[in-house]
DNA sequence: GCCAACGTTGGC
DNA sequence: GCCAACGTTGGC
C-alpha cells in the first residue's frame, strides 16, 4: 500500500466538490507533468491519498482513495497523458496546514515542503504518520 | 499582485 | 544536444 498527495485549488475543484461525487469518485485530468503522470501509473486502487489545498488554504484538508488505476486522460488530446480516478473517504480532523508541516522534522524532506509546485506527490509511510498524527487522526 | 522556481519549447 | 526564452504554478 502506497500513500499519494494530490493538490487542487479549492476554487477550481475542492475537497467539497469530491465529496459531492460520491462513491464513484472523479476521474483526476487535467494533469500534464511526466513526473506527476507517472506517480499515477505507479497507483494501485486502494491506496490512500492526501487531498491538499492550494493557493486557498494551503493545507491538507482529507483522506482520498484511488478508485481506478491510470487509464487515458479524456480531457488530453495526446494519448500519452493517463490519470487515476479518486474519491473523498474522510475528511482530517484537524487539516494540516503548510506552515505546521515545514515546522514538523518528520516531515522537512516532504515533497510538499521542498516542491511545492509538483500536483501528485509520493507521501513515504513515516510522512503518512506524522500527518494524521497532526491531523488528529 | 509579485516573483522565484520549475518544466517545456524551440532555435541554433 | 545545449541553452535561452517563455509559460505556469503557488507561496508570500
Amino acid at each position: 500500500m502506497a500513500y499519494w498527495l494530490f493538490k487542487s485549488e479549492p476554487d477550481v475543484f475542492g475537497w467539497d466538490d469530491l465529496v459531492a461525487r460520491g462513491e464513484a469518485g472523479e476521474e483526476w485530468d487535467g494533469v500534464r507533468n511526466y513526473q506527476a503522470r507517472n506517480f499515477m501509473r505507479a497507483m494501485k486502487t486502494g491506496d490512500l491519498g492526501l487531498f491538499y489545498h492550494s493557493n486557498i488554504g494551503k493545507e491538507a484538508v482529507g483522506i482520498v482513495e484511488v478508485v481506478a488505476e491510470a487509464h487515458p486522460d479524456s480531457t488530453a488530446d495526446d494519448p500519452k497523458w493517463d490519470c487515476v480516478d479518486i474519491r473523498a473517504v474522510k475528511p482530517l480532523p484537524r487539516p494540516v496546514t503548510l506552515d505546521q508541516a515545514k515546522q514538523e522534522p518528520a516531515l522537512k524532506d516532504m515533497v510538499l515542503v521542498n516542491n511545492s509546485r509538483l500536483s501528485v506527490q509520493p507521501v513515504t509511510d513515516a510522512e503518512w504518520a506524522a500527518i494524521r498524527k497532526l491531523a488528529g487522526l
